[in-house]
RNA sequence: CGGGGUGUGGCGCAGCCCGGUAGCGCGCUUGCUUUGGGAGCAAGAUGUCGAGAGUUCGAAUCCCUCCACCCCGACCA
C-alpha cells in the first residue's frame, strides 16, 4: 500500500463517525465535560519555587507543570483557558481587519543578518545550528519573515492597507525567567503586523490596532490602562503598552487622574519643580558625616530635609581613546531613569556604571561621598532639571567620611553643563499635560503597539509601486499580546484565600455542576446529567464533576480552579424542585428552580 | 553574566554540623467505616538522596569537579 492510499483510507475511517451524525460528536464532547474524563489535577501545597501568586495557583489549579526553567507544559485545565484567550484575540483582529497566517519558529539567520538584528540581538535571541552547520534561531518575533513575506506578496498600491498576525510560540532566552507564565523563555504571543502607503495611513492602523486592543481586554474582564511607552529596540516613534491593574506588577504607571495623560515610568516627563533658582542664602559649609552614605541617613544626621540633598551617579562611556566618566545629579529623594539617561547627548551612544577604580581615580575617593565639588579630574555633568533650580544643597565632599553643606550653582561651582530629565517621576509631581498631578500605579504589560515606520521596510527593500507607477517603502506597524502572560495577569487581579478568580470570559469552565452524593442517589446523578446536557445545548461551557469526591474536597477544587459559577445538585434542594447557586465571588449561596437553572446561567454569564 | 541559596518518593519538608545503610506530612493503592466544606482506622507501594570522581572498613552526611533549579542584581509580550 503506497502513502496516498494510506491516508486516504485514514481520511475515510476518520469521516465517517462524524457523518454518523451529530448525537455521536456530541455525547463524546459532553463526556469530556465530566471531571472524571478530564484532567482535574488540583495540588494542596505550591512547590518551593513559586514565588508569585498567579504562578502558585497555576501550578496548584494543575494548569500548567514546569518542565525546566521558564518552559511550561500546559495543562488541560490550562489549555482552555489559553484557548479562550486566542479566541477572543482572533475574533478582534479579524473584526478589525487583520488576516491570520502563520509563521515559522525557527528562521534562517540570514533574513536577521539583513536588518542587522543577528549583530544586534544578544543572547537572549536563541540560535541553532542545523545538519549542514548553517545558522538559524528560534524566533522571539517575526518583523523579518513577515517583512519578507511583505516584500514578496505585495507589489501594488491596490493590495494595501494589509495587517497580517499570527499566534505563536515565541522564545527568547530571558537572562532571569520567573513568576511562572509572566516572564518565561517560551510562551505564546499574537503579534501583528501592518503594512500601509504612507505615515497618514500606518497611522490608521495603528488606531485600528489601539482600539481592538481596549475591546480585546475590555471582552476579557480585565481591568487595564493603555500608557504611552518607550520603543525600546524594536524602534519607531509612537508607541502605547497596555498594562493590566496589579500591584505585584513589574511596571510603574505614571497617570493624571485629572486628565487623560498616562504613561509607562520610563517615559513619563519629569517638569522642572520651580521655575526660579532661589538665592544662595547659606555659606559654604564641610561637614563630618562618618558612615553616612545614603542621602536618607545624610539628611537625618544633618537635620535637613531629604529635598536638600543631591545624589551622584557616576556613568563611563567607552570610546576609542579610553573611558569618559560622567556624573549624574538629583535629587536625594529621586531615582535615575536609565532610558531618559540613555536620551542625553553624549550618553545615547551607549553608557554603564563606572567601576569603582574609575570612581577613585576621577573623584579622588570610594563611592559613597561623591559630589560635583573638588573634583580629582574633570568630568562630565548632567544635573536633573530638579537639581539645576535648586541652592543651598547637600552633597558628598569626594572625601570619605565628609558632606558640604551650603552648595549653591554658580556661587560654588558652575552652572551645570547639561541640564536634563533623567529621573522617575514621583507621585504628586506635575503633569506633563499642565492638568494635575501625577498618580502611580503598577502594572503588567500585556500587549504592546509600535509604530515602526520604514525601519524594516528600508532595511529589506520592502516597496510596492503607487499610482504613478514609483516604488515607495511600505510603512508598517506592530502590534504584541502576550497570551500566555495574560493568564497569569488575570489571576494576578482576581485571586482570593481559596484560589483563582476568572472572569467568565477566559475561566477554563463557565458553570461547574457539583452532585452531592452522586454514586449513590439515583436522582441525583439523573438530575445533574440533565442539567449537564441542558446547559451544554444552550451554550453554556459547563463541567459536570462526577468524581464522587466528598463534598468539600469538590468545592475546594472549583474554587482553587477558579471557574465562576458552581450549581450544586442534593437530594434536599431535588425535593423541593430546586438547584443550589454560588457565584465564585458571593458570600452566599442561593437556591433556583430546576426549570430556571439553564435561563438563570445565562443571565449570569451575559451580566 | 555577577552575588547568594537549594537539590532527599508525585508535592512540601526533616536527616548533613557530629559518617554506620533513609524518615515525616500531603498525595497514591487496598479494605472497612464515613459522606454539604479538603474524613477516620487498618494494611500497603513508591527513593540511582542532582551527576561524576575521591577520602573511608563504611558517604545523603566529609573533600573536589560538574549540572540543574531558585532568589537578588532594571534592555522585554
Amino acid at each position: 500500500m503506497n502513502i496516498l492510499s494510506q491516508s486516504e483510507a485514514a481520511g475515510k475511517a476518520l469521516l465517517r463517525p462524524a457523518a454518523m451524525g451529530k448525537m455521536r460528536v456530541f455525547r463524546l464532547s459532553a463526556k469530556t465535560m465530566r471531571a472524571s474524563q478530564f484532567h482535574v489535577a488540583t495540588l494542596k501545597e505550591a512547590p518551593a519555587d513559586a514565588e508569585v501568586v498567579s504562578h502558585q495557583l497555576m501550578i496548584r489549579a494543575g494548569m500548567i507543570r514546569k518542565l525546566a526553567g521558564g518552559i511550561y507544559s500546559y495543562m488541560p485545565m490550562g489549555l482552555r483557558v489559553i484557548r479562550k484567550i486566542e479566541a477572543i484575540i482572533r475574533e478582534e483582529m479579524n473584526r478589525a481587519g487583520a488576516v491570520e497566517l502563520l509563521m515559522p519558529v525557527v528562521q534562517p539567520a540570514e533574513l536577521w543578518q539583513e536588518t542587522g538584528r543577528w549583530d544586534k540581538m544578544g543572547p537572549e535571541m536563541m540560535r541553532v545550528k542545523d545538519r549542514h552547520d548553517r545558522d538559524f534561531i528560534i524566533q522571539p518575533t517575526s518583523e523579518e519573515v513577515i517583512t519578507d513575506i511583505a516584500r514578496n506578496e505585495i507589489q501594488s498600491y491596490r493590495q494595501l492597507p494589509k495587517n497580517f498576525y499570527h499566534i505563536q510560540t515565541k522564545f527568547r532566552d530571558e537572562r532571569r525567567p520567573r513568576f511562572g507564565v509572566m516572564r518565561g523563555r517560551e510562551f505564546t504571543m499574537k503579534d501583528a503586523y501592518s503594512f500601509d502607503r504612507d505615515e497618514a495611513a500606518a497611522e490608521r492602523s495603528y488606531q485600528a490596532m489601539y482600539q481592538a486592543y481596549v475591546r480585546t481586554f475590555e471582552r476579557m474582564g480585565l481591568s487595564f490602562r493603555a500608557v504611552r511607552a518607550d520603543t525600546g529596540n524594536i524602534g519607531g516613534s509612537l508607541s502605547h503598552e497596555f498594562q493590566v491593574i496589579a500591584d505585584t506588577g513589574e511596571d510603574q504607571l505614571v497617570y493624571c487622574p485629572d486628565s487623560d495623560y498616562a504613561a509607562n515610568i520610563e517615559l513619563a516627563e519629569a517638569l522642572p519643580l520651580s521655575v526660579a533658582v532661589p538665592a544662595p542664602a547659606e555659606a559654604l559649609r564641610k561637614l563630618p558625616t562618618p558612615d553616612t552614605v545614603r542621602c536618607e541617613d545624610v539628611a537625618k544626621l544633618l537635620g535637613l530635609p531629604i529635598e536638600r540633598t543631591v545624589k551622584s551617579v557616576v556613568l563611563a562611556v567607552d570610546t576609542p581613546l579610553g573611558a569618559e566618566i560622567w556624573l549624574l545629579l538629583v535629587r536625594g529623594d529621586h531615582e535615575v531613569n536609565e532610558i531618559k539617561v540613555g536620551k542625553v547627548p553624549g550618553l545615547d551612544a551607549g553608557f554603564r556604571f563606572a567601576s569603582e577604580q574609575e570612581i577613585v581615580d576621577h573623584f579622588g575617593c570610594v563611592p559613597g561621598y561623591l559630589g560635583p565639588l573638588n573634583t580629582k579630574k574633570p568630568v562630565k555633568v548632567v544635573a536633573d532639571r530638579t537639581v539645576a533650580h535648586m541652592a543651598d544643597f547637600v552633597s558628598g565632599a569626594n572625601e570619605a567620611g565628609f558632606h558640604i553643606a551650603g552648595i549653591s550653582w554658580g556661587r560654588d561651582l558652575p552652572e551645570p553643563e547639561i541640564v536634563a530629565d533623567i529621573r522617575n517621576v514621583v507621585a504628586g509631581d506635575p503633569s506633563p499635560d499642565g492638568k494635575g498631578k501625577l498618580a502611580i500605579q503598577r502594572g503588567i504589560e500585556v500587549g504592546h503597539v509600535f509604530f515602526l515606520g520604514t525601519k524594516y521596510s528600508e532595511a529589506m527593500n520592502a516597496t510596492y509601486l503607487d499610482e504613478t507607477g514609483k516604488p515607495k517603502l511600505m510603512v508598517m506597524g506592530c502590534y504584541g499580546i502576550g497570551v500566555t502572560r495574560l493568564v497569569g495577569a488575570a489571576i494576578e487581579q482576581g485571586h482570593d484565600a481559596k484560589g483563582i478568580i476568572f472572569p467568565a470570559a477566559i475561566a477554563p469552565f463557565q458553570v461547574v455542576i457539583v452532585p452531592m452524593n452522586y454514586a449513590k442517589s439515583e436522582t441525583v446523578r439523573q438530575a445533574a446529567g440533565e442539567l449537564l446536557e441542558e446547559l451544554l445545548k444552550v451554550g453554556i461551557d459547563a463541567i459536570l464533576d462526577d468524581r464522587d469526591e466528598r463534598a468539600g474536597s469538590m468545592f475546594a477544587d472549583w474554587e482553587l480552579i477558579g471557574v465562576p459559577h458552581r450549581v450544586v445538585v442534593g437530594e434536599r434542594g431535588l425535593k423541593e424542585g430546586k438547584l443550589e447557586y454560588k457565584g465564585r465571588a458571593d458570600a452566599e449561596a442561593s437556591m433556583i428552580d430546576i426549570a430556571e437553572m439553564p435561563a438563570f446561567l445565562k443571565r449570569e454569564l451575559l451580566g
